[in-house]
DNA sequence: AGGATGACGAACAATTTTGTTCGTTATTGC
DNA sequence: GCAATAACGAACAAAATTGTTCGTCATCCT
């Protein structure tokens, strides 16, 4: 959560009407959304595949950015079934649209990232 | 600086191997980076000019950016002058190469954005 | 002689993000 | 009758990011 008072959560918002950069950043950063939304931009819906696809998230983290990504209106959650539950998420319109945003990335990343070069 | 042995850090690893999306966002994350690029693509290079576009940041966290964005081979970094110091930044052709991304963010931004439709 | 300049670095503090551990639901398979 | 399941929530701890304050260089302007 937020402390709506700090210089940094301030900060937040006098970035984010400076630039229209910074919005995108805000909604698709930290370390697991873009990774989560490849996999919804897969076909991958389901809690437990997303989990199984993202071998190092833990479940409190794929929850929460799951809620995270809920609340700016990029993806959809639907509940199926009752006690072995079972929930799907599905891009929204909005979130669809990242996918030139993060097709650009998954190219240039592939084409840059030099980390792994130590063959 | 990171810990290079917390989870923390080996996660970061992790994702990064597992799919070019990561190196993207590693490299151009955090709230800054993203601004401080677009303003090197519209020709602003001295550190003073950047500073000066981008009124919220302070010193520390803009030099603390671009030493990070020069290490990651993104931009190189010029002085001329001794004392009243002057130095600029230029984006190298990786960096360059960004554009796509960050004019696809850019776009997705401001068709987006919803924050400010408090009229 | 004293202040302004430009581009930082250091020490510290506040805030945010990420990770760990444990518990919950009610039904199904053994 | 007991463990396994799916999708979380809560309390806590560790780590990373961001922000604050102050100090530095040597020259130029007044």
């Amino acid at each position: 959560m937020r402390k709506e008072q700090s210089t940094n959560a301030e900060n937040i918002r006098k970035i984010i009407a400076l630039c229209p950069l910074s919005y995108t950043q805000t909604v698709i950063g930290g370390r697991w959304k873009p990774l989560i939304l490849d996999r919804l931009m897969h076909g991958i819906q389901r809690y437990s595949e997303i989990r199984k696809s993202i071998p190092p998230i833990t479940e409190r983290m794929l929850t929460m950015q799951l809620k995270e990504l809920e609340r700016d209106g990029l993806i959809a959650r639907a509940e199926y079934g009752k006690v072995p539950m079972r929930v799907e998420y599905t891009l929204t319109e909005k979130g669809a649209s990242l996918k030139t945003v993060l097709t650009a990335m998954y190219h240039w990343g592939s084409e840059f990232n030099t980390t792994l070069t130590a063959t």
